[in-house]
DNA sequence: ATGAGTGGCTACTCAAGAGTAGGCTCCCGC
DNA sequence: GCGGGAGCCTACTCTTGAGTAGCCACTCAT
């Protein structure tokens, strides 16, 4: 059995510290398994794509505890340790992917603003944004939305960036042409997008009883109702708030 | 009141008897940890109600992952098995609580729309229920909004109760009081629900910014505004869609 | 061929934490 | 006093899964 070197086995003398006993058990050496096939040689950045990509499907199937990095490997075809040269660990790779989520949205977002100076038109354009988002078939706005991981500084810090970019750039249209001060802009720009995200989120679960586009102009409109009842800053002034009877 | 039974310190095994307090820190062999003080003894639905307690604070600032069934119990100030002699798992614990929170949203959100009968002031109270929720100091909302354990399908299932119920009850008043038919209603009630959650979610990370009146009142007067736009059924008919090209 | 570099694998270590076994101590009814 | 049950405790077991050590195989330049 044994054909030749079995003492690759163990290293050297492994023991640490405070074990009071039991040196090794049978370490018995030779072939404790089949080789098994050969899997595929890929180059480092298709590998780093791939490995991204099976990791994404898992952690959006799953959540961030649920997911095994012994599940990812086998998703992508490979073992643990080749993720491991790729990524320094679990975390890092979790945000790698939430990363890109997060600038996602948030350049959708921004170019949805932009595309228009037309204020309604940015309304339709921004929730336009938060559907395809949603809608997306890799499914990266559950990170983004529904992450199980922000209990980690790390990944809170990015959900919160996400959170407020997304408000400050809608805030900053409402500033400009109503006399909102900086907060109030930034309540009312929380409250669109809080609508145009579970409006969305809402639409995704139920998708086919309401085709897409029907949506988007749906809430688009309950968006931009709300919003432009409010004064332009050329109308007039001071903001007509409801009947402030605090 | 306790100036009596100093006897409770030792269990057994090493002496006993000695003078109160300051006896010898002797770590004889048959005792291998020192006794500790005896804890406060409860009756059973008061442990019950702290364990909750203490469980929610836990869960609220760690998360579920993050929360060890040790700290909770610590937190309570007992051991882990009084935590097993009242709930099966920690599963089971953080459901109680997570119901707990569910059912107190749906509540309000109800308790809202049926304490009137005028729209406005319908939005305005149900857009009050969502500051209150989240602006409650035990911090249930976290549990509700924030879970990090929606892999779990009876979690999942739970908040997706919430999100249904408060959709449901919103949009079963605009069906009412527009043409819409049901799935419209839902999508727009979502928007609302939305606005609502995440306006308040904002807010109350801002909080001293806005005083909490003045951001319910612009937050429900860009909601009326938005949804009062669309026509009531005995307007006229045929729902005003935006530029309903599709 | 050959040896080194690259890509990959199996099989481990190790820590954390859920849940449990078994025993002590108080109090209450006898 | 004296069972006995209720309430707690300490100190385990056992599983799971992240991260690692060390070896093997293919390929290509010399």
């Amino acid at each position: 059995m044994a054909v030749s070197d079995d003492a690759a086995m163990t290293p050297m003398a492994s023991q640490s510290g405070s074990g009071p006993s039991v040196a090794s058990p049978d370490p018995t050496p030779s072939a404790p398994t089949p080789p098994a096939a050969p899997r595929e040689r890929l180059g480092r950045e298709e590998r780093r794509r791939q490995l991204l990509d099976a990791a994404r499907e898992v952690f959006v199937a799953s959540g961030y505890h649920a997911a095994a990095m012994d599940d990812i490997a086998a998703k992508a075809g490979i073992s643990k340790p080749v993720l491991y040269q790729h990524f320094p660990g679990k975390l890092e790779l979790y945000l790698a992917l939430l990363d890109s989520g997060v600038e996602q949205l948030i350049a959708a977002v921004r170019e949805a603003l932009a595309s228009t100076t037309d204020n309604e038109e940015r309304v339709v354009a921004t929730m336009a944004a938060y559907f395809t988002f949603m809608a997306d078939p890799d499914s990266t706005f559950r990170l983004v939305f529904e992450s199980d991981l922000t209990a980690e500084p790390a990944v809170r810090e990015r959900v919160d960036r996400m959170t407020h970019e997304c408000t400050v750039a809608v805030a900053s249209v409402i500033a400009d042409d109503t006399d909102f001060d900086h907060e109030p802009a930034m309540l009312l720009a929380a409250g669109l997008t809080g609508a145009a995200q579970v409006a969305a989120r809402w639409w995704l679960t139920k998708d086919g009883d309401i085709p897409r586009a029907t949506a988007e102009r749906l809430v688009a409109s309950l968006a931009w109702r709300g919003i432009s009842g409010f004064p332009r800053s050329d109308d007039g002034d001071g903001v007509d708030y409801p009947d402030a009877a605090g």
